[in-house]
DNA sequence: ATCATTTACTTGCATATGCATGTATAGTGC
DNA sequence: GCACTATACATGCATATGCAAGTAAATGAT
């Protein structure tokens, strides 16, 4: 008989370093794929999410689970290329981040290499396997968005 | 009829994003909880891949799917805390890296409240999807690895 | 033995990340 | 209208991350 008590769960082990070395790990092929047109994953992510429309500062850093002061950093480089213009909200506290023609143009210019990249990914991990991991990521984040990303 | 071709694949939503995402997310919950001991989760997981044999710098890195670089400098705060120490191996190139008895207490006094975190997700996910989870990271890795991870 | 190449790690640089704190604006109670 | 509080963002700080280039040691060619 196992020794351990059926009232305790017992933890697995750690998902999140097996989040951040997946993450890590996955960061490099798509760096060295976006690398020809001198967008990091990061800032590509930024622009395909700002793509749409305007989204307040707030807002973004929530779809995109980073800390809004670690957008406002992020920002600063796209916007300074003139991919991404800030204009003040109606409420004056906020900013609204809004991409621009050249933003677009990039993002076209891009998504051939992050294709690249994403499709070196399925074939690694499987088509199947990785809309499932997807599922599963995207079920996670809705989920620590539900507990924690907003004002309880 | 679809216009898309049969023979072309079509790409997921990104991967990658995914992952940084939830990777930044989850982490969050678990610094939280490692605050108590002074352990950041990535200090934390450093201390537990080298709490069994000793290891050569690069193999750890290869294990936590981080750059070489990345990790010497990772383990300084650890060496200058006294819970790790570095020797030179057979090799001169070499460091062994060992972890000492005062990281192995640490890590002990560290554990329940990463186990804290870790329940969390597992409260947050399900234990059965975090386990799934684990076994597709896991895998993820792997096959990196062995794509990736070594020379040609 | 000597020089070239490869390997293992370190360092310089640029970017990423979040917390604590600061600043400006909005909302609230009176 | 005037505090008080709450909200939205920015900034200082510490750490994380990897690439390119540097250093030191081993390996290989001759």
């Amino acid at each position: 008989m196992p020794s351990s008590s059926v009232s305790r769960p017992e933890p697995l082990a750690c998902t999140c370093f097996r989040l951040r070395r997946a993450a890590r790990e996955i960061s490099k092929i798509y760096d060295q794929a976006l690398a020809g047109v001198g967008l990091s994953l990061n800032e590509y992510s930024i622009l395909r999410h700002s793509r749409s429309e305007p989204r307040v500062l707030g807002e973004l850093a929530l779809v995109l689970g980073m800390d809004r002061s670690t957008l406002t950093r992020n920002l600063k480089p796209l916007i300074e290329s003139g991919w991404l213009v800030q204009t003040p909200g109606l409420d004056a506290r906020q900013r609204q981040v809004a991409i621009t023609a050249a933003g677009r143009a990039r993002l076209r210019l891009a998504r051939p290499h992050w294709q690249r990249a994403q499709l070196q990914v399925q074939a690694l991990f499987g088509e199947d396997r990785t809309r499932a991991l997807h599922q599963d990521l995207d079920e996670l984040h809705e989920r620590y968005a539900a507990q924690f990303g907003s004002p309880a």
